[in-house]
DNA sequence: GATGATGTGTATCATAATGTAACAAATAGT
DNA sequence: ACTATTTGTTACATTATGATACACATCATC
């Protein structure tokens, strides 16, 4: 799956789900070294292939005509990214975090004979992207600003950071204005909403990319629906 | 697919895609007919059918602990609802206009071999359905009130409606909650923003759930995103 | 036809989030 | 090291949307 930031750690999603997956046995995979900046596939592009994030971070986007952009999710390791309709990718993907990729042809999916360990994976995969998606509609249409960055920032916090002595720290590999992109907010809003966790001594900045999760229940609190 | 109700119009995807699918051949399948208010399943229950809605409509939902609900999408004749993830629904599923239903086991989406063609058509949704969640994000992350809204109409009169010398015609199976937790907006939202377009000509109700849309390019043009 | 239940439309007021702007801090380029 | 450029933060004014309230339909049931 690959993540849509939204509560996963609240679903009845089992364990496994969270971890990076074995990688299918007789996968005859290509992996392949990117840096962040570089554009994986982008929006109309023939799908060749699906990309299985191993390390690093990516982002999906999708941009509209008037130049709106809403990112769509940001795959994390163990999270596969590219999932085609009509043999086309439907949103940009770009590396925000030096990544290794492992490329699965995706004409896997058309053909499960081909090998079906990996279909079956990738299939799942496709699955549990649906769930994940379903979550973040209830985070885009029913939250206010302040749930939305606490839940952002509580499953990062989950996904991709560390808690030690019930003192959580967590790396931020994008940008304000994608994290605003990504929750339908604007990166003044994200700042604000962030500055007011300061100060309320639920969290502290070391630099504006690493934070200190004092009280991670509290922003657990906060993310799910208040009140 | 079923649809999201978004641009569907506007993006590259072909245009067969838009016409009820042609049965799998060798489906041994089931056909159950339901009637408005029914439940299909809900979520968290033990996923041991896929649906394929074959006439009327059905509404897919989840409710937050707090009781804010967001629907998910509506599902009309050639879509497929009730994805599962680890074996569950993840959402609530309602039939809100008299709807006969195709269930396809669950497993066909695990065991390929059992029935290739409606495996494979069974994977072509799914690619379809997360094309057009994709599209739904930009609307209710990036949307304003009467953007959502002119969408909204706009593709229903697309999918389940009717155009004749540029007049179009359809009927909303849903009451104005489902559309305002669908958009991520407030019954009276929605409500203002419908009177708005009717005060502008753009189009007229007969009863509330029947609306005449006089200019479906005006209507088009405001659910592209605004200026 | 009365009755109530449900859904819908309109008005008013409150407020959360945005837009704008100015500034600070970090990063990259020379 | 110094400037240019991007990125992030904060303050204030504005506005779109939400909350509340109530009137008006429509429909089913008696």
């Amino acid at each position: 799956m690959y993540v849509t930031l939204s509560e996963t750690f609240a679903t009845d999603q089992c364990p496994s789900t969270r971890e990076v997956p074995r990688q299918p046995a007789n996968d005859r995979h290509l992996t392949r070294a990117t840096r962040a900046g570089e554009t994986l596939f982008a929006e109309g592009d023939a799908a060749n292939h699906l990309y299985e994030v191993v390390t690093g971070a990516v982002r999906l986007a999708r941009v509209t005509i008037t130049g709106r952009r809403q990112v769509i999710a940001f795959g994390f390791p163990g999270d596969v990214v590219g999932f085609p309709h009509n043999r086309r990718y439907h949103t940009d993907c770009d590396v925000i975090q030096a990544a290794e990729l492992r490329a699965h042809p995706r004409s896997i999916l058309d053909t499960p004979a081909d090998n079906p360990i990996l279909h079956r994976y990738l299939v799942n995969a496709a699955m549990a992207e649906i769930s994940g998606m379903q979550d973040h509609f209830l985070m885009l249409g029913r939250k206010s600003a302040s749930e939305k960055t606490a839940s952002f920032l509580s499953v990062l916090l989950m996904r991709i950071g560390t808690i030690s002595n019930g003192v959580g720290h967590v790396h931020l590999p994008m940008c304000r204005g994608d994290i605003a992109d990504f929750l339908g907010l604007t990166t003044e809003t994200v700042s604000r909403t962030i500055s007011q966790f300061r100060a309320d001594g639920i969290l502290g900045l070391t630099t504006a990319q690493d934070i200190t999760v004092f009280d991670p229940l509290a922003l657990r609190r906060l993310s799910e629906l208040e009140e």
